[in-house]
RNA sequence: GGGCGGUUAGCUCAGUGGUAGAGCGGCUGGUUUACACCCAGUAGGUCGGGGGUUCGAAACCCUCACCGCCCA
C-alpha cells in the first residue's frame, strides 16, 4: 500500500487516472450490455468555441449523472460531440482571413473559402473536447460525433427532402429578419429586442385633392420614405375618415400615394397615421397584401439606401439616410416637429446590429407535431427540472411561427434543392425545382441553392442521428438532457419536435419517439457583480487556469455548491478555493486514518460494542444517503453537494474522529478496531457518495487506502448501515447532550478569556447515569486535562457555569473578571428569558393548546420545562455573583 | 403590454406552516501527535414594504416597490 503524500497532488493524480480511465475504456458503451441503459447526449460546443465557465457547468452535471448512474449498475452511454456552428465559425474564419492574408471569402470564392474553414476546424475543432477531458468528464470518446460528419449531412438531406415532400418546408418570397451585417437571413429566434433612444418625426404629406392641406404621419424612420405605398388611418377615426379614398403626395421621391382605411392602426400612436411601407416592415407588409399595394425596396442587402431617385440619400448607411431624410424634409418644410422617443429595436443576435425586416425568397418549414410536442411536456412524459420552463415552452409553441431555415452562408449544409437553368416554355413550378438528397440526373441543366441551412436544423436531429442503428435501439430516447434555458426554443423545443415527427424510436408510440426523458435547465453564470460573462468585459476567468490552480475536483465541486437550479449563478473564485480545500479536508482525514493501519475493504462493524459516537456518525450517514438521494431526484446539485460537505466535513471530521481519538490513541485494541472499522465504513460509504462530484481524488483514495479491488466508478452504490438492532433515540440523544455541553464547556473557556491552549479542569454536575464512562472523550473534545464528575458539586461564588442538556458545566477557576462573568450570565439569563416568555405566550394562548397538533404543543411544554430549569440554575449563579 | 424568476447576516446563497441557517469575510485565541487549504470561540438578521389567511407566516394569498430574464 502507497503511503499517502503529505500534501495532495492533484495535477499529477488527475491526470494518472485520467489516462488509466481511458486506457481501460470505462466510458465505452456497450450497445449489447444487459444492463439497463442509462443515456445522455452532450449539447455539442461549437467548434470554435473554448472551454467556458457555463461548459464546466453543464458538463459537470452531465459528468456526475453519468457517474453515478455507471455506479447504480446502468449501461451508460454519454455521446460527446461539436457543432460546426455556419454563422459563427464562417465568422471567426474570415476574421482569421482578413487578419492574417488580408483576403475575404468573395476573394477567395466558395471552393477554397471551405477548404480553408476545414483547414482551420483540423486545428481548432477539438480544442474544446481535450478540455472537457481536463475536467474529468466520462464521456465515450470513441462515439464523438460532429455536425458534419458524412452520415449526419446525408440525414440533414434527407429530413429536409422528406419535409419538403411532406409539404412542410417550402420556398417563398416572404418578410424575413435580414442581418445586414452578416448578409444573411435570420431566425425569429435569433432577434432579440432592445429598447433604443431614436426621434419620432412628423412628417407631413399633402393631400392631392386639397392642395394646402396636409395628413400628419409620425415615424421613427424617415430614411424609408421613398418606400411608403400609402398613407393608412383606422377606420373609425373621426380626424382622418373624410380622406380616406383620397391621395397624398409622398415627400420625398414625390408620388401620389393612397389613403386607405386598415383595422391595424393604432390611432393613439403619433397622429394616428402610417405611413405604409411594405418592403420595410413586418405589419406594413400585411397591410399591403390586404390592400394590393406595390412592394418597394429602397435598400440594398448591406443597409444602404438603393434609391437613384433621391441622390442625396442613394448610397448612404441606412442610420446617416435617417439624418439626412429629415433635413431634406425639413428644407422642404414638410418635418413638423421631433420628438425624442425610445422604442424597441430587433438586433441582430449574432452581429448585435439592427435587423432590418426585408421581403425575400427563402426556405421556411411549417413545425409539424407542434400539438403533440406541448402534450408530451404537459403531460411530464418529458419533465423538465425546474417545473417552471413548461410555462415558457407552451408559450413559443402556442405562438409558433414558421422557421425561416435558408442562410446566405458558405459554410454548413448545402440545401438538397435545385433551380433549371433555363425555365421551361410550360410554366409548371413543380419542373422548374429539384429537390433530393442525390443531384439530379441532369446536373448541366440545374444549379444548386447556394444557401445553407440554419445551423438548428442539423442540431435538431443530435439525439439520435448521432446513433447507429444498434445504439438508438439500446440508448434512445435518452434519459436527460442537460443544458441552459436559453436554447430552449432553438434546441430542446426543436428537438422534442424532431423526434415525435421521425420517430427514430423503437416504435411509433410518444414514449419512444421523444429525444429524452428529462431536461434539466442549469442557470447562467455571472460575475460577482451579476454581470454576464463575457469576452469584452474580460470577467470569464479561464476555466483551464482554474483547474490549474484549484484541481479539476476542486473546480467541479466548488461550482456546484453553488449552483441552484435554475436560477443565475454568481460566480467568486473563492468558491473554488473551497472546493480545493474540500479535497485537502478529505485527503488529510484519509492520511489521519492510514496512519492508523491498513483499511479494510469490507469492514465488520458489531453493532453491539460501538460507541456512542460511532451510532451518531453512522446515523448521520445513513441520514445523508437518504438526503443526497432526494436532492439527486429533484437534480438538486448544490443540495447534494452541501450535505456532502457537512457531512465530511461537520460531523465526520469535527465531531467523530475528534471523539474517537480517545479509542485510536487509547489501550483497548478491540475498541480501537471498532473504531477504525466505522472510519472505514464510512471512508468507503462517502467515497462513494462524493465519487461523481470529485471523480479523480476519490478513485486515488480509493486505491491508495485500499477500500475496493476494482475502480471506484463500478463499486456497488453507497448502503445504509442498519442501526435497527441499536437503541438508537436514546444514544443519539445522549450524544447531542454530550456535543452541547463540550460546546458550552468551550464557550465558558473563550468567555473567561483563557487561552485555548491551556489545559483546564472543567466540573460537570450531571444526574446522568452513563456519563462516567464519556469522561475521557468529553475532556478530550474539551481539551482539557480533567473533568471532573461531580453530581453534588457545591459551586464556589465566581466559577463560571454553563447549564447543558446534561446539567452544568463549571471552569474550576474563580473568575477573575467578575464583572464580565456577570455580564455574561445576565446576557444568557435574558436570552432565555426572552425564549420563556415566547414559550409561555404561545401555552397560555387556548386557541394553540386547542388547535395546534399535540406533538408541537408537547415540544412546546417541554421547552418551557427545561428552560425554566435551566433560568433556575443560572439565576443562582448569578446570586453567587452578587 | 403579457409572462416568469428574485429580494433572508457585510458578500454568495440554503431554508414550502411550529426555537432563523451554511460558507466566505470580520473579530478573539491557537505551532492541541490528519489538516494553518487548519482548529476553537464569537459578533452580525423588524427574512424588500403594506395588508390578509392561520392558534402560529421567511414560507400560503393579495398588493406595492425594486432587480433580472423571456415574449410582444
Amino acid at each position: 500500500m502507497a503511503e499517502l503524500s503529505k500534501a495532495y497532488e492533484r495535477q499529477a493524480v488527475e491526470e494518472k487516472w485520467y489516462a488509466r480511465w481511458l486506457a481501460e475504456g470505462y466510458f465505452t458503451a456497450n450497445p449489447a450490455s444487459p444492463k439497463p441503459p442509462f443515456s445522455i447526449v452532450i449539447p455539442p460546443p461549437n467548434i470554435t468555441g473554448v472551454l467556458t465557465l457555463g461548459h464546466v457547468l453543464n458538463n459537470t452535471i452531465q459528468d456526475i449523472l453519468a457517474r453515478r448512474a455507471r455506479m447504480q449498475g446502468f449501461e451508460v452511454l454519454w455521446l460527446p460531440g461539436t457543432d460546426h456552428a455556419g454563422i459563427a465559425t464562417q465568422t471567426a474564419v474570415e476574421k482569421w482571413l482578413r487578419k492574417n492574408e488580408g483576403v475575404t471569402r468573395h476573394d477567395l470564392g466558395r471552393e477554397e473559402f471551405l477548404r480553408r474553414v476545414v483547414d482551420w476546424q483540423d486545428k481548432h475543432g477539438s480544442i474544446i473536447i481535450e478540455q472537457l477531458k481536463r475536467l474529468g468528464c466520462s464521456c465515450d470518446w470513441s462515439r464523438q460525433r460532429y455536425t458534419l460528419d458524412d452520415a449526419y449531412v446525408r440525414a440533414v438531406q434527407k429530413v429536409f427532402v422528406d419535409l419538403y415532400r411532406k409539404g412542410l418546408i417550402y420556398r417563398g418570397r416572404r418578410m424575413i429578419n435580414w442581418d445586414p451585417a452578416a448578409q444573411t437571413a435570420v431566425s425569429d429566434e435569433e432577434v432579440i429586442s432592445k429598447p433604443q433612444k431614436g426621434n419620432l418625426y412628423y412628417v407631413r404629406y399633402e393631400i392631392a385633392e386639397e392642395r394646402g392641406r396636409f395628413i400628419e404621419v409620425a415615424t421613427t424612420r424617415p430614411e424609408t420614405i421613398m418606400a411608403d405605398t400609402a398613407v393608412a388611418a383606422h377606420p373609425s377615426d373621426k380626424r382622418y375618415v373624410d380622406l380616406i379614398g383620397k391621395h397624398a403626395w409622398r415627400p420625398l421621391a414625390r408620388e401620389k400615394l393612397p389613403i386607405i382605411a386598415d383595422e391595424a392602426i393604432d390611432p393613439e400612436f403619433g397622429t394616428g397615421v402610417l405611413k405604409v411601407t411594405p418592403a420595410h416592415d413586418t405589419l406594413d407588409f400585411e397591410i399591403g397584401q390586404r390592400h394590393n399595394l406595390p412592394v418597394v425596396d429602397v435598400l440594398y442587402p448591406d443597409g444602404k439606401i438603393n434609391c437613384p431617385v433621391v441622390p442625396e440619400l442613394d448610397g448612404l448607411d441606412r442610420f446617416e439616410a435617417r439624418k439626412k431624410a429629415a433635413e431634406l424634409l425639413e428644407e422642404k418644410g414638410l418635418l413638423s416637429k421631433t420628438e425624442a422617443y425610445e422604442n424597441n429595436v430587433g438586433f441582430s443576435q449574432r452581429s448585435d446590429v439592427p435587423i432590418e425586416p426585408r421581403i425575400s425568397e427563402q426556405w421556411f418549414l411549417r413545425y409539424p407535431k407542434t400539438k403533440e410536442a406541448l402534450a408530451v411536456v404537459r403531460d411530464h412524459l418529458i419533465r423538465f427540472f425546474p417545473a417552471h420552463w413548461e410555462r415558457v415552452y407552451a408559450q413559443w409553441l402556442e405562438n409558433i411561427r414558421d422557421w425561416c431555415i435558408s442562410r446566405q452562408i458558405w459554410w454548413g449544409h448545402r440545401i438538397p434543392a435545385w433551380y433549371r437553368k433555363e425555365k421551361s416554355e410550360i410554366r409548371n413550378p413543380k419542373s422548374e425545382i429539384y429537390v433530393g438528397v442525390a443531384p439530379p440526373a441532369d446536373p448541366e441543366n440545374w444549379t444548386q441553392d447556394p444557401d445553407t441551412l440554419d445551423t438548428w436544423f442539423s442540431s435538431w436531429l443530435w439525439a439520435y442521428e448521432t446513433m447507429d442503428e444498434e445504439t438508438r435501439k439500446k440508448f434512445y430516447p435518452t434519459s436527460v438532457l442537460v443544458t441552459a434555458p436559453d436554447i430552449i426554443f432553438f434546441w430542446v423545443a426543436r428537438m422534442i419536435i424532431a423526434g415525435l415527427e421521425f420517430k427514430p424510436g423503437k416504435s411509433d408510440r410518444a414514449e419512444d419517439s421523444i429525444p429524452f426523458h428529462d431536461v434539466y435547465f442549469t442557470g447562467l453564470i455571472r460575475d460577482k457583480h451579476g454581470r454576464k460573462m463575457s469576452k469584452s468585459l474580460g470577467n470569464s476567468p479561464d476555466p483551464l487556469e482554474l483547474i490549474d490552480k484549484y484541481g479539476a475536483d476542486g473546480l467541479r465541486f466548488g461550482l456546484m455548491r453553488i449552483a441552484p437550479s435554475g436560477q443565475d449563478i454568481r460566480f467568486d473564485e473563492k468558491q473554488i478555493q473551497e472546493g480545493r480545500n474540500f479535497a485537502t479536508k478529505l485527503w488529510n482525514a484519509a492520511r489521519f486514518r492510514q496512519m492508523h493501519g491498513p483499511s479494510d475493504a469490507v469492514p465488520k462493524i458489531d453493532n453491539q460494542h460501538l460507541s456512542i459516537y460511532a451510532i451518531e456518525v453512522l446515523a448521520r450517514l445513513n441520514d445523508a444517503i437518504d438526503a443526497i438521494d432526494a436532492g439527486y431526484r429533484g437534480y438538486q446539485f448544490n443540495a447534494v453537494a452541501q450535505r456532502l460537505y457537512d457531512f465530511f466535513w461537520s460531523d465526520y471530521c469535527d465531531w467523530f474522529i475528534e471523539a474517537a481519538k480517545t479509542e485510536i490513541f487509547g489501550n483497548d485494541a478491540s475498541r480501537k478496531k471498532s473504531a477504525l472499522a466505522v472510519m472505514d465504513v464510512v471512508l468507503s460509504t462517502f467515497l462513494r457518495l462524493l465519487h461523481p462530484f470529485m471523480p479523480h481524488i476519490t478513485e486515488e483514495l480509493w486505491s491508495v487506502l485500499g477500500l475496493g479491488k476494482d475502480s471506484i466508478q463500478f463499486a456497488p452504490p453507497p448502503e445504509r448501515t442498519s442501526l435497527e438492532d441499536v437503541d438508537l433515540t436514546p444514544k443519539r440523544r445522549l450524544v447531542r447532550d454530550i456535543y452541547d455541553t463540550v460546546q458550552a464547556g468551550r464557550n465558558l473557556r473563550t468567555e473567561a478569556k483563557l487561552l485555548s491552549n491551556r489545559k483546564m479542569r472543567f466540573i460537570l454536575r450531571t444526574n446522568t447515569k452513563s456519563i462516567s464512562a464519556e469522561i475521557p472523550t468529553i475532556a478530550r473534545l474539551l481539551n482539557s486535562e480533567d473533568v471532573t464528575l461531580d453530581p453534588k458539586y457545591q459551586a464556589q461564588a465566581g466559577n463560571p457555569v454553563a447549564v447543558t442538556p446534561l446539567g452544568e458545566i463549571f471552569l474550576a477557576v474563580s473568575a477573575a473578571d467578575k464583572a464580565g462573568e456577570r455580564a455574561r450570565l445576565d446576557k444568557e439569563i435574558a436570552k432565555i428569558e426572552s425564549e420563556l416568555r415566547t414559550v409561555e405566550g404561545k401555552l397560555k394562548n387556548k386557541s394553540f393548546v386547542d388547535r395546534a397538533p399535540t406533538a408541537v404543543v408537547e415540544e412546546h411544554r417541554r421547552r418551557l420545562k427545561d428552560f425554566s430549569e435551566q433560568l433556575a440554575k443560572l439565576r443562582q449563579a448569578r446570586e453567587g455573583l452578587k
